[in-house]
DNA sequence: AATGAATGAGGTTTCATTCAT
DNA sequence: AATGAATGAAACCTCATTCAT
C-alpha cells in the first residue's frame, strides 16, 4: 500500500467553487492564525495578507469564527479518510502480515499529512480546547470514525497475539500521544533544534511498538511485572 | 523517597508579599485565561471576577502581559524543583534499586504535581508557542535543567542496561509525550469522559516502561524489528 | 358620489413600465422600511426579500434615497387626487345638502385609501422629518394643492353658517390631527388592541363635526347626535 | 392650581449622579436622534457633539439602543407625574367648577411641558414604532396609568353632564391626537410657518372642548363661546 | 494602595455602491 | 437587464492602559 493511496496533502484539492480571492484569504487566515493564534490575529492582518479588501472576508465569511471553521471542518475530513475505508480488515490480511508493518505505514502516512499541513494542524490543536463546536466536531470525526477503525485493526492484531490487550481508547490514546508529540516538538517547540529527523520518526515508531508489543510474546513466562 | 519530597501544590506556597487582592487577581486571571485563553479575556473581566477596579491590576502588573508572566515563571520553577536536588545519583542509588520503580515514583509525581495546578499548566502549553519570552523561559528550565538532570538519570541506568541506548533528548520527549498526552486527553479534551484513573495512569507508565526497556532485557537477541 | 370615484387602492395601478422585478423591489422596500425604518433597512436585506441581486435595486433607483423617493411621490399625487377635481364648488352644491354628508364622504374616502397603503402612509409619515425633500414635496402637494380644495369646500360651508369661521389652516390642522391620530393609533400605536372599527370611525367623524359646528346651530330638540 | 405644580421642564431635574460628560453625551444624543433619526445617527457623531471619546459613551451606555433608553425612560416618567396624583377627584372638585376649567389648565400644562422638552418627544414618537422596549413602556405608562387617572376625571364630569358619553378610551384619543396633532404641526412639520400660538392654541382648546361637549347643552343664548 | 472614569486605537462587522461578466 | 463579487468607509463596540482623586 504507497503512501499515495492515503494522502491529501494539499488543502484546495478537492475543494471546488472557491474564487481566488477565497483561496487567498483561507491562506492568509492559515498562516496568521497558526502564528499568533485566532484570537491575536485581526481580519484586517489577514485582509492586508490576502491582498483583498476587509469587506471581501466578510461576504463569504459571515463571522470570524466562520473562517476559522470553514478550514478546519475539511482539514478534519481529510484526517480521517484514510481511517474510512471500508473492509479494512481485507485489507490488512492482505497486506500486512506484520502489525508492525501496518502501524508504520499508517503512522509515516498520517505523520507526512500532518507535516504538510502544520500550520492547519497547529490551528486546530490550539483552538480545539477554545471553542465547543470544534471539539465536538474533533470528537464525533476523530473521536468516533477513527476509534471505530482503528480499535478494529487493533482487535484483529490483538487476537493475532501482536498487540497486547490493553483497551482501544488506550492504546488510541497512548500511540496518538506519542505521534502527536513528536510533531508538536519537532515542529512546534523546538522547530530551530538540530533534528535527525529519520532517527527521531524511527525511534518514536519503535517506541510505540514496544510499548504495545507483549513482553511474553518474545519470551514466554519471561518478566515479573 | 515519598512523593511530598517533590510536591509544591497550591500556587501560592512560598509567594511571599502579595496582598490579598493581588491573590484574587491572580486566581481570577488563571481561571480566566484557562478557560478562553489569554487573547480572548479581558482585564477587566478579571477585574470584575477578582471583585478589584481595573485600575488595581495595572498597579501590580504594569502591562496585561506581565500579569501572565507572573503566573507562569513560578509554576515553572516549582514544576522543575525536584529535578534540581544536587548528586541525584547518590539519591538514585539509594533509593530506587530498579528503574522502574524511580520513573513511577517520579512521574506519579509530576502527574500529581500538574494536576494540582491543571488551569496553569493548560495555560502554559496554551500560550507557549505565542510568546516567545515564554518559550525562551521553558527551553531554560525544562529544557536545560530539567534535560541534564534527567539525563544524569538515565545514563544512571543505561549504565546498568535497565533502560535502552537512545539519545537523551529523544527518551524525554518520547516519556513527556506520553505524560502530558495523557493529562491533555484526561483533563483537557476529554474530561467529561468516563476515565478509570488508577488503570489509565498504570496503562501509561507500563507504556513508557516498555517503550523504553531494551528488548533484549526479555529475551536475547529474540525478536528481529 | 362613490367612494370608488375617490380610490386608488393598489400602489402599482397607473403605474406603468415597471418591470417584475422592480414590482417585487419596491413591495419589498415598502415592507421593510415600513417595519424597521428607513435607515435601518439594508438594501441587501431588501434585495434578498425582493428575489433579486443587490445590484439590481442601483440599476434601478441610483441611490437608497432614490428608491425611497420613487415609492412617496406616486402616493402622494394619488392621496390628494380627489382634491384635485375641477370646480368643485358645483360638485359640492349637487350632491352635498349638508356639509356633514361632504364632510363624511370625504373623511371616510381619505381613510378607506389610506388603510389601504396603511405600510406606505406609516413610511411617509416617519420619513417626513427627516428627510427636506420629501417635507418639500409634502408642503407642496399637500399643504398648498389639498389646503386650497379644502379651504374652498369649507368656505362654502361657512358661508352657509354650517362652519364655524375659523382660518382654513386650522381647521385643517385640527381635521387632520383627528383623523391621523385615529390612523395612527388604530393602525400603529395599538394595532393589536381590541377596536370597535365602526364605532370608532363614527366617534372621530363626529368629534370633528361637534368641533367645527357652531354650538347655536344646535337648538333645542333638533337632534340627539 | 397653577401650571408649576404639576411642571418638570428641564430634562436633568431629579437626575442625579451623573456625571458632567454624561450630560454632554445625553444632550448631544438628544439633538442628534431628533435632527436625524436614532438609526442615522452614528455614535462617533454624538461623541464629537458631546466632546467626549467615543469609548466614553460605551463606558456609560453599553449600547447605543441603552443611550436612547436612558433618556426615554425618566422623560416618560416626567410627563405621567402630574396623572398620578392620588385623590385627583377632590383636586377636581376643589378647584374647577367646570370641566373646561381643568381639562384647560391639564392640556396647557402637558403642552408646555412637551414644548420644554421637544426634541426629546420628537424622538419618542419617532422611534417607538421600532422599539418593541419603548412601546411596551409607552403601554404600560401611558396607555395604564395616565388611562386611569384620566378616566376618573373625565367620569367626574360626565356625571355632572359636562362630558359626552364616549368611552374612556376614545376620549382620550381624540383630545391626545388634537394636542399631539398641535404640537407636531407647530414644531414638527411647519415650525418655520406663521403662527400666531396663544390663538391657535385657544383654537385647539376649543376643538377639543366642543368635540366633547354635549350638544344640547347648549340651549340658545347659554354662553357666547 | 485603590479606584473607576476616561481615553483612543483598533476590533469585527455592515453597508451602499460599483463593475466586470 | 441582471448578477453578485468586490470594495472601503464607516458603523458599533471593546480593550489595555492612564490618571485624578
Amino acid at each position: 500500500m504507497s503512501n499515495q493511496d492515503f494522502m491529501m496533502d494539499t488543502f484546495f484539492e478537492d475543494e471546488e467553487g472557491l474564487t481566488e480571492k477565497q483561496k487567498k484569504i483561507i491562506l492568509a487566515a492559515i498562516e496568521s492564525f497558526s502564528e499568533k493564534g485566532y484570537a491575536a490575529t485581526s481580519t484586517s492582518e489577514i485582509a492586508k495578507k490576502a491582498g483583498v479588501a476587509e469587506g471581501t472576508i466578510f461576504r463569504h465569511y459571515k463571522t470570524k469564527k466562520d473562517l476559522l471553521l470553514s478550514m478546519i471542518t475539511p482539514m478534519m475530513g481529510k484526517f480521517i479518510a484514510p481511517f474510512v475505508i471500508k473492509d479494512i480488515n481485507k485489507v490488512l490480511d492482505h497486506r500486512f502480515e506484520h502489525y508492525e508493518d501496518f502501524l508504520r505505514a499508517m503512522i509515516e502516512n498520517r505523520i507526512e499529512f500532518l507535516k504538510k499541513n502544520l500550520p492547519l494542524f497547529k490551528i486546530i490543536i490550539q483552538e480545539i480546547p477554545f471553542h465547543p463546536e470544534l471539539k465536538a466536531q474533533f470528537k464525533e470525526h476523530i473521536g468516533n470514525k477513527v476509534f471505530e477503525r482503528v480499535s478494529e485493526m487493533f482487535k484483529h492484531y490483538q487476537d493475532k497475539g501482536q498487540i497486547i490487550e490493553l483497551p482501544s481508547k488506550s492504546i488510541i490514546r497512548l500511540a496518538a500521544s506519542t505521534i502527536f508529540g513528536f510533531l508538536i516538538s519537532r515542529y512546534i517547540i523546538f522547530p530551530e533544534a538540530d533534528w535527525d529527523d529519520e532517527a527521531e520518526m524511527e525511534r518514536t515508531i519503535q517506541f510505540i511498538m514496544h510499548g504495545l508489543t507483549p513482553k511474553d510474546e518474545f519470551i514466554p513466562g519471561s518478566e515479573t511485572e
